[in-house]
RNA sequence: GGGGGAUUAGCUCAGCUGGCUAGAGCGCUUGCCUGGCAGGCAAGAGGUCACCGGUUCGACUCCGGUAUUCUCCA
């Protein structure tokens, strides 16, 4: 069976159990402060677990994409090294929330494995919770027990610990005991050898979990402390790959037709050999899996960037990079070119890499790109290192620079090191990327307290799309401390105004006030798993009381006015530069708006003007607002509306129109174009390999823009004595400028030519020295110059030249070298013993010193000593 | 969000602990050499040393801030 029918064959079999299909949401989270990726099939469903949200369905099944890279799942450095980690992979799932329990669960995944898939029963092993004597004092899970041995021989069930058999997603939440099944896939003669029960769990290649039936029946506090949960849940994840592993009677995941294809066109673009030699292996296996990884992550708008979920999609690139270039010998980008077996292998399943693969295609290209000239200038940096080491160990903390500040990976630094014949010292550099560690940790860390709740609201309705004020009550709050925050509280209110930052708009800021007219700014509005947190300072002293809440209406109109803009350009960018162009990011501001988007080219001149043009035109146009806060998203799509890779959309959207415009959209407009008054582009640039970025100002910040413009002419018009015309005026100044800086360059090189000439006629012979001491009208750099001319033709000169400027004095001495080294005498030393006469110090070069000081008058005394020196 | 680095000629970069009349290679201009080209030789132009402020007799160099950018950590 091959894997796209193993894939139907699952979400099939739960279908008919009256489960509903929905689509993968996106890997990479955006209202989640505690994930960055979907790292599990049940987190685009957390917000149902945690109650937060009205379910729909209470039996969903689909096949999600997840990426295990940070936190608490990492298997990034695993990955490649032996036949079964994954950075990215497919979770079947099946869930119930609040419908079936453990029975149903138990039972469908035996029957889906044994009857429908026809895994043979003797190889598999199933595992309950034994229970736990730590703090939580948990018992057995003998309901499951029960339910296994009915369908199970004892002794394939196994006891499973709290790490194996208790399954939390964090620190707080939702949780419970889980039951594994696991399968033996090893050979009739192994099996005889030694149990395949002694080997489950025990990471074993071949003895692996394939399905893990969770059973969330309790709510973790953040002090520790379980309680229960009020319904219980269902949560179930199978290994896509490894299921196609098993069923496909291979002993590797990379051994299936789900990694084959990629693994054949490494070979070819390489010119490898796969299954010859354990490096070669390890590095193809890497490659196969990160180019996965990040494929998908582009195509769900995550690009690689040098901060959060952005930074760790470039590192798992780097990673793959680093691995060919070490071991396949790679010397250029290559893992792009992979990306068109991977769209043939996946596209079906997962449409948005074909429509995205032009894309996904540049920004690898160009990503490996500048990571090997990160390589290659990190390559000579270790060779300087390598030259500045005297033993034969390298400095751990020269390691963690090149690291650190330079980017260069450690592995490849200890390889290289090795080939020289040179150990790294890995304790030094473990220590200093500790230390880095730990100064990130104490400067964001934060704590979260628990929920204090006053009243039980199942849903939180927002109604800041028709109001920006209102009568609420808060439904529960919490507090949080942070280092660059400090002290805030969160809360929870039944119903709000406040628009949640959100669809790259920012979240809405305002106040609170209570009945005796006390007023609490509120600093931020965010979404997380569903609700609406407002962010405050302090908390009302009753929080029981109703408030009034208002929202800033200023910032808010900007910010409206800024999004209809951004919708406009957004339709004016597709009209002018075609239907490639594909919103990729935006940030919508009261100040101003920002729009990323695909496009191969820097806009010219006309282009830009033309959007510009084109936006003002639907301004001028008056186009009123249009929203269908509840549209069936088939029908929404049907109608044009635009929807984005990477968001996650329900069945039912909300459509904004003005026009021709139309887009699915939860953000807030204003209520016709003519609003916006007017809008400007500031400018334009790239972010990455085929995204542009293109940032505007529109209605109060434009008059700003014109206002401050004006002025700034106005006054240069003034100061140049208003000239009809103002560039030409600047401009023949310019030129006038270039022209007098010549001039006076030229009189000042003649004047210095006459002097010179004078005073080379005054030249003393002193005991065979030509000497010279005077005072002359020059700054410090024309003496240094003067010097330096005389000196060019003789070689026995010692000049002393004092000036005095702005009120200070300035002594300068010239002695020729051939002098310095015959006669033993120092510029600098004699500078600084004459410097007192003149209340300053100084120094220089042997050959030449100056000496500053705050009293001119010790000038002459300064010029008669210098004789002395000489005799 | 926090740390580290970088910013010097059109491009790629040197410039060590403050004082070398700011340099190299490539490119550019002009002239010359070889029958032409590839090329070679010679001369020359081109720099607010990112910006603002401070310390100092003196700052490309040290300190603080800003901008841009690279990089690591979260």
């Amino acid at each position: 069976m091959n894997s796209k029918a193993i894939r139907q064959k699952y979400l099939d079999f739960f279908k008919d159990k009256g489960h509903k299909i929905v689509p993968s949401a996106p890997m990479v989270i955006k209202d989640d402060p505690t994930l960055l990726f979907t790292n599990a099939g049940m987190n685009q469903f957390k917000e149902f677990f945690l109650g937060n949200s009205l379910v729909k369905h209470t039996r969903v099944t689909d096949s999600q994409k997840c990426l295990r890279v940070s936190g608490k799942h990492n298997d990034l450095e695993e990955v490649g090294k032996d036949t079964y980690h994954h950075t990215m992979f497919e979770m079947l799932g099946n869930w119930s929330f609040g419908d079936y329990f453990k029975k149903d669960a138990i039972h469908w995944a035996w029957e889906l494995l044994t009857e429908e898939l026809k895994i043979d029963k003797d190889s598999l092993y199933v595992s309950v919770f034994e229970g736990s004597q730590d703090a939580d004092q948990l018992e057995m899970d003998t309901e499951a027990f029960n339910l296994w041995k009915a369908i199970v021989p004892e002794e394939r069930i196994i006891r499973g610990n709290k790490k194996d058999n208790f399954w939390e997603m964090g620190d707080q939440g939702p949780c419970g005991p889980c039951s594994e099944i696991h399968v033996d896939i090893r050979s009739d003669a192994e099996k005889a050898e030694v149990s395949g029960a002694s080997l489950v769990n025990q990471d074993h290649p071949q003895v692996v979990e394939i399905w893990n039936l969770v059973f969330m029946q309790y709510n973790r506090k953040a002090d520790g402390r379980l309680e229960n949960l009020p319904a219980k849940h269902v949560d179930t994840g199978m290994g896509f790959e490894r299921l196609c592993m098993v069923l496909q009677g291979k002993t590797s995941n990379y051994d299936t037709d789900v990694f084959t294809p990629i693994i054949r066109e490494i070979e070819q673009i390489t010119d490898s050999k796969y299954g010859k030699e354990a490096e070669t292996d390890i590095a193809i296996r890497v490659i196969a899996d990160h180019i996965r990884a990040v494929s998908f992550s582009i195509a769900d708008g995550q690009l690689p960037s040098n901060t959060g979920a952005g930074y760790v999609i470039r590192r798992i690139l780097r990673r793959a990079v680093r691995y060919g270039f070490t071991f396949l010998d790679t010397k250029g980008p290559f893992m792009f070119r992979l990306v068109n077996v991977l769209t043939n292998t996946m596209g079906d399943a997962f449409p948005e890499l074909k429509d995205q693969r032009q894309l996904i295609e540049n920004v690898i290209k160009e990503e490996e790109h500048s990571f090997l000239n990160t390589l290659e200038q990190g390559l000579v940096l270790l060779d300087q290192v390598v030259v500045g080491t005297k033993g034969k160990e390298v400095n751990g903390r020269k390691a963690f620079e090149l690291y650190d500040t330079y980017g260069f990976p450690v592995d490849l630094t200890a390889l290289i090191l090795q080939e020289k014949g040179l150990t790294l010292d890995e304790k030094g550099f473990n220590t200093a990327m500790q230390e880095q560690k730990d100064r990130s940790k104490s400067a964001s860390k934060t704590t979260t307290g628990d929920w204090t709740v006053l009243s039980n609201d199942a849903e939180q309705e927002f109604i800041g799309y028709d109001y920006l004020e209102a009568q609420v009550k808060i439904v529960k709050y919490r507090k949080v401390s942070s280092k660059k925050d400090g002290e805030q509280y969160q809360t929870v209110l039944n119903l709000t105004p406040f628009y949640p930052e959100g669809g790259g708009q920012v979240g809405d800021k305002g106040y609170l006030e209570t009945a005796n007219g006390d007023v609490i700014y509120i600093v931020d509005t965010k979404k997380e798993n569903n609700e609406i947190v407002h962010f405050t300072k302090n908390l009302p002293k009753n929080p029981n009381e109703i408030f009034k809440v208002v929202v800033d209406a200023t910032q808010r109109h900007r910010t409206e006015a800024n999004h209809t803009a951004t919708h406009l350009l957004h339709q004016g960018l597709r009209e002018i530069l075609g239907t490639h162009v594909e919103q990729k990011g935006s940030a919508v501001h009261s100040k101003y708006l920002r729009f990323d988007f695909s496009h191969f080219a820097k806009l010219t001149a006309d282009e830009l003007q033309g959007v510009e043009n084109f936006v003002n035109a639907r301004i001028t146009g008056n186009s009123p607002f249009e929203e269908n806060r509840n549209v069936p998203m088939e029908k929404a799509l049907e109608e044009g509306a635009m929807a984005l890779f990477g968001e996650k959309y329900g069945d039912a959207v909300r459509t904004v129109r003005f026009g021709k415009s139309i887009e699915l959209c939860g953000g807030t407009h204003v209520k016709n174009t003519g609003d916006i008054w007017y809008f400007k582009i500031r400018s334009e640039g790239a972010v990455a390999a085929g995204i542009r970025r293109i940032e505007a100002i529109t209605s109060d910040a434009v008059k700003d823009f014109y206002q401050d413009n004006d002025r700034k002419l106005s006054e240069i018009q003034r100061t140049l004595n208003n000239p009809q015309d103002p560039i030409k005026a600047v401009e023949s100044l310019q030129e006038e400028n270039a022209k007098l800086k010549k001039e006076v360059e030229n009189l000042l090189k003649d004047k210095a030519k006459n002097l010179k000439g004078d005073l080379v006629n005054e030249l003393e012979a002193v005991n065979g020295i030509q000497f010279l001491a005077k005072k002359v009208d020059l700054d410090a750099g024309g003496i240094k110059d003067l010097c330096f001319e005389m000196g060019n033709n003789r070689d026995d000169l010692f000049l002393l030249f004092g000036t005095e400027q702005n009120g200070k004095a300035l002594l300068s001495c010239y002695i020729s070298k051939k002098l310095v080294a015959e006669k033993d005498l120092n510029a600098g030393t004699i500078v600084r013993e004459l410097g007192k006469f003149i209340q300053g110090g100084g120094g220089g070069q042997p050959f030449f010193a100056t000496a500053g000081g705050k009293n001119p008058g010790g000038i002459d005394e300064a010029l008669e000593k210098a004789k002395a020196y000489l005799l």
